[in-house]
DNA sequence: AGTTCATTCATACTTTCGGGTGAAGGATGG
DNA sequence: CCATCCTTCACCCGAAAGTATGAATGAACT
C-alpha cells in the first residue's frame, strides 16, 4: 500500500515535469486545462487498471488452490442426506457400487438406492453426469 | 467497449465543469495545474482500478480459476488419438456411449472401441476413473 | 403415540459398460 | 510397396449400473 502511494506520488510529480517541460520547450503556454486533465484521466486510468488488476491477483491466487468447503447449505437445499453424500463423495473417486458398499460396509442393493436416489435429488441420469454436477455445486472436492 | 470510452468522456466533461465551477465560484482563479492534475489523478485511478476489476471480472468468471490448456505433451506421452480425446472429453460431460456415438456420427460400437482403448492408455478401469485421471492430467477442463 | 425420514436390504428387470476379438478402409512414413 | 497407426464397425458375453417396488428398523420430532 505504501509503495502503490509512493508509486503515484513519483508518477504524478513526473507527469508534472513532463507537462512544464512540454509547455516551455514549445512555449505553447496556453496548453489548455482540459488538455492537461485528458492526459492525465488516461494515463491515470490505465495506472488504474494496472494496479486494480495486481491487487484483485493477489487477492485471487491465494484463493486459487481452493481451500474448498462443501456447501452445506446446497447440500441441504437438495435433500441430500450424510450416507448419500459419501456414496457421492466416492462415487467421484472413481469406485464401483460394490467398492463402495464395501468401504461402507453396507449391501449392494443400499449403495444402489442411495444413487438412484441421489441423481433424482440432482436430477440427473447417470453417475458421471452426479459427478459433474455435485462439483458445480461445491458438493464434493 | 464503446460505452466505457463514452463513460470515461462524461466524467471528463463533468469533472471539468466542476472544476471550473469551484474556480470561479470561490474566485480562486489561481488553483494550481498540479491541484488539477492531482485530484483528477487520483479520480481516474480509482475509475481505473474499477473498470479494471470489471474487465478482469469478465475474463475470470467464464474461465473459472484456472485458465486451462489441455496438455498435449501427456497427451502425446499416453498416445492418446484426436478422436479418443474427443471421446474422453464427453465422456467427462457426462454423455452415454451412444450419446457420444450420435454426436461424433458414429455407432455405438466405435466409441465402445475408443473408450477401451481409452482405458487401457490411461489404465483405468471405468469411465468414472478414465475422467478423474484425465483432469489429474490435465487432459480436459 | 404417531409421523416422518434416513438407512438398510431385497427381488426382478432393463440398460449401459467394458472386454475380447476380428476386420476393413485410409493415411502416413519409411 | 509394405508396415503401422487411426478410424470405423461388428458380434458376443459378462459385469456393472440403473429402475421400480416393497419393506423393515430405528432415530427424531410433534
Amino acid at each position: 500500500m505504501f509503495r502503490t502511494i509512493l508509486i503515484y506520488g513519483v508518477a504524478l510529480a513526473v507527469l508534472i515535469f513532463v507537462l512544464k517541460f512540454i509547455e516551455y520547450r514549445f512555449l505553447v503556454r496556453d496548453l489548455s486545462l482540459e488538455f492537461y486533465l485528458g492526459v492525465v484521466a488516461v494515463l491515470f486510468t490505465v495506472v488504474g487498471i494496472w494496479t486494480g488488476n495486481r491487487l484483485t491477483r493477489k487477492k485471487i491466487a491465494p484463493g486459487s488452490d481452493t481451500p474448498f468447503e462443501i456447501d452445506e447449505q446446497t447440500l441441504r437445499s437438495f435433500g441430500i442426506s450424510k450416507r448419500e453424500h459419501e456414496v457421492l463423495a466416492l462415487m467421484a473417486l472413481g469406485f464401483s457400487n460394490q467398492e463402495i458398499a464395501d468401504k461402507l460396509f453396507v449391501s449392494l442393493n443400499t449403495v444402489k438406492t442411495h444413487s438412484s436416489n441421489l441423481f433424482l435429488k440432482l436430477d440427473v441420469k447417470r453417475r458421471t453426469q452426479a459427478i459433474q454436477r455435485a462439483k458445480e455445486l461445491r458438493l464434493i472436492p
